[in-house]
DNA sequence: AGCCTAACTGAGCTTAGCTCATAATTATTT
DNA sequence: AAATAATTATGAGCTAAGCTCAGTTAGGCT
């Protein structure tokens, strides 16, 4: 069975995915929109859509709908930044530090019940090939791109 | 920063995508319907509708429109089953065939693109902890599952 | 003043799943 | 044999998570 290496890893990644929907479904919550959330409220200062977008790695239409959702929860709030009246500042809500504080526990879990299989030496090995991963891709190629589908 | 493990598989996962979509796209083929022609051609024995699902890990109805695709373009048929007039065999054409042999290469060069910070050592690694991690999920949970959402 | 760029969002599309319901067949009871 | 149950595939229709393109508003520069 010749499976490559993207396989395997596409496969893995749908499976955390659906583990984490079921997870965060009780909370109103979709993967994207906690993965947002945590960046929101793991940031110290304020907090720029274009920052957020950029930090998501999506871009920036995609980060206002995320918002959008998050905002309408009372999970955070968008305010004109007095520095720069084209820019929004997200910021959390108390709320929000509080459904975060939940989920981190929650994402935790999804991750490893799928990643169960794996010794704890194992999971440290393979978080620090996916950090080498994403730290070399960080900077260049690899941001979401112009496709123009014909 | 406390990027946490499922974090990093997922935004790896995600690139490895957009990488597929760009070298896919050229040939009128999606990542998913990729991956479909993949275990068609792949598999010796007649392939019934059930199975493929089955090794794709989706749910049967899925199925159906991956297999939709690629019958529309010519790279696979779908004929009934003599054994049991319910089951659809599907089946790669001449021209399936060789258009997975294209994309292997594609495939392959998407991955490496993406993985390429990896030594040649560090990629066997990572292949070896994926293999355990959906050899693992293979029986057992982590299948599509019924979400029913309200 | 005039022009270019940046920041955000409305409108609308695609991919890749999913559920639920239904038709046809096969298998299992009674 | 007939009735009931389970399988197999699919039509209809939904959601999530992206994306593009166009438009508005605000800053920056000459």
């Amino acid at each position: 069975m010749e499976n490559d290496l993207a396989d395997l890893f596409l496969r893995a990644a749908k499976r955390i995915r659906r583990h984490q929907v079921e997870r965060l479904a009780p909370l109103g919550l979709t993967p994207a929109q906690s993965r947002a959330l945590r960046v929101i409220v793991g940031t110290d200062g304020p907090l720029r859509m274009t920052d957020l977008a950029r930090r998501l790695d999506i871009v920036p239409r995609s980060a206002t709908t995320l918002v959008d959702a998050l905002e309408a929860d009372g999970l955070v709030t968008r305010e004109p930044d007095p520095a720069n009246r084209r820019s929004l500042l997200v910021r959390p809500t108390g709320k929000g530090r509080d459904v975060r504080a939940t989920i981190t526990g929650t994402r935790r879990e999804a991750a490893r019940e799928v990643l169960s299989p794996l010794s704890d030496e194992q999971r440290e090995t393979l978080r620090d090939l996916l950090t080498v991963i994403d730290g070399a891709a960080a900077g260049d190629a690899g941001r979401p791109r112009r496709l123009s589908g014909s």
